[in-house]
DNA sequence: GTTAGCATGTAAGGAGTTACATGATTTT
DNA sequence: AAAATCATGTAACTCCTTACATGCTAAC
């Protein structure tokens, strides 16, 4: 059993089944994609990729040809170099084997709590082009969920004061909670879109796929 | 030089310099204040206020008057009642020491990025009724600032895009940079609200003052 | 009388940062 | 020649959570 804020592993393992990298592009695309929620230092990603390593889920693929990028200008004196070509420096290129793809299907196909807590969903939804749309429309529901119980919560304690907030405080809760909101309203454009997708995915009936062939 | 993220230690001292406070309320009260931010349990508060005592910032009040609520029904055969009133279990009431209240003082003084910065803005808000206009203007400021700034690298990525995102992945990006935006908006307002009062209470003249003398 | 909530604490450990250490390559 | 950026890693430390341990008090 996981602890279950596998944030990073599940990241990783996401942006390496889209193409083998290297630690230090990995991690510029990690906080890419993860955007202003997250960011990891180099402290964080090298022993977790070495733990990764250990478990057997990435393998590395040592000193890849460096990409002799397509130089412009003088692309490198052709004859008489002494040097036998040291070019490119060491780079550790890390990509999925077989088990690491398969336990990231696994990760990536489940719908539970794990998914959508505040923790966990950034990445997952950032995973969603890699993720079945039954399980996306399943996260995503179980998100809207989420957060509603959370404002129902909060509301109440704004009602039921039982002790007062200043001004401030106040308004730093109106402005969280006006956020909470924001991102329902967020979660339920994404559901009818995917409702839409999956509605058209079931039915291909006649006509579209007239339109298809003919298209 | 204490480390940079003194959200706990703030918030306690700042809540506490409103009322002494037992650990368990307290806990309460700091969850409820930070509202959706953050999230403290007691396995950090209560080692938290140890040191606290420790540095000589609170100080323990023993077991006061455990506060024999108002009961309705049968508050208590009076009479012939052998214990000698045992009311009350253990209760450990911190409150502020006159150098906590003159450190609280140093610190809601303060106006660096210490203050703006993602991790302790919150608790600095929070606690704006106990700060100057003048910090909470230059804090709300450079909170500004420092969104923008950020604002910009990422709109920057996103229109030099040096390895494209899929779908999903950018509408969790745009996603987020609406919400950074929206921040800026609130933050102008509340600039606003700020720089109306400060200019307010720079020129209470002849009427403001009048009036205040009659009211 | 037993469940739920009040109240205080400790120990172990997870997750991540900062600072350090090292060195190659590219750009200015 | 210097500065920036690429690249990989380790060690120490911080902050916080979970799980445990303990016991009171109120309500049903």
């Amino acid at each position: 059993m996981r602890s279950r804020s596998d944030v990073l592993e599940t990241a990783v393992l996401g942006l390496l089944n889209e193409s083998p990298l290297h630690g230090y592009e990995l991690r510029k695309r990690l906080n890419l994609v993860l955007g202003s929620f997250r960011a990891f230092s180099y402290g964080t990603l090298y022993p977790a990729l070495k733990a990764l390593v250990m478990r057997g889920l990435i393998a590395t693929t040592e000193n890849d040809p460096p990409t002799p990028p397509p130089r412009k200008g003088k692309t490198g004196i052709p004859g008489r170099t002494a040097k036998p070509k040291p070019i490119g420096r060491r780079r550790v290129v890390y990509e999925l084997t077989a088990e690491g793809k398969e336990h990231l299907q696994t990760v990536l196909a489940t719908a539970g709590p794990a998914a959508w807590e505040d923790d966990n969903f950034d990445v997952r939804f950032a995973l969603f082009a890699q993720t079945d749309a039954e399980t996306r429309l399943r996260v995503l529901e179980g998100r809207r969920t989420r957060l509603t119980e959370r404002l129902e919560t909060f509301r109440q304690a704004a009602t039921h004061p039982r002790s007062r907030l200043d001004e401030y405080a106040l308004e730093l809760q109106r402005f969280g909670l006006e956020r909470a909101e924001r991102e329902v309203h967020w979660l339920d454009s994404l559901i009818s879109t995917e409702r839409g997708r999956a509605a058209a995915q079931n039915r291909p009936s006649q006509q579209e796929q007239t339109k298809k062939e003919r298209g």
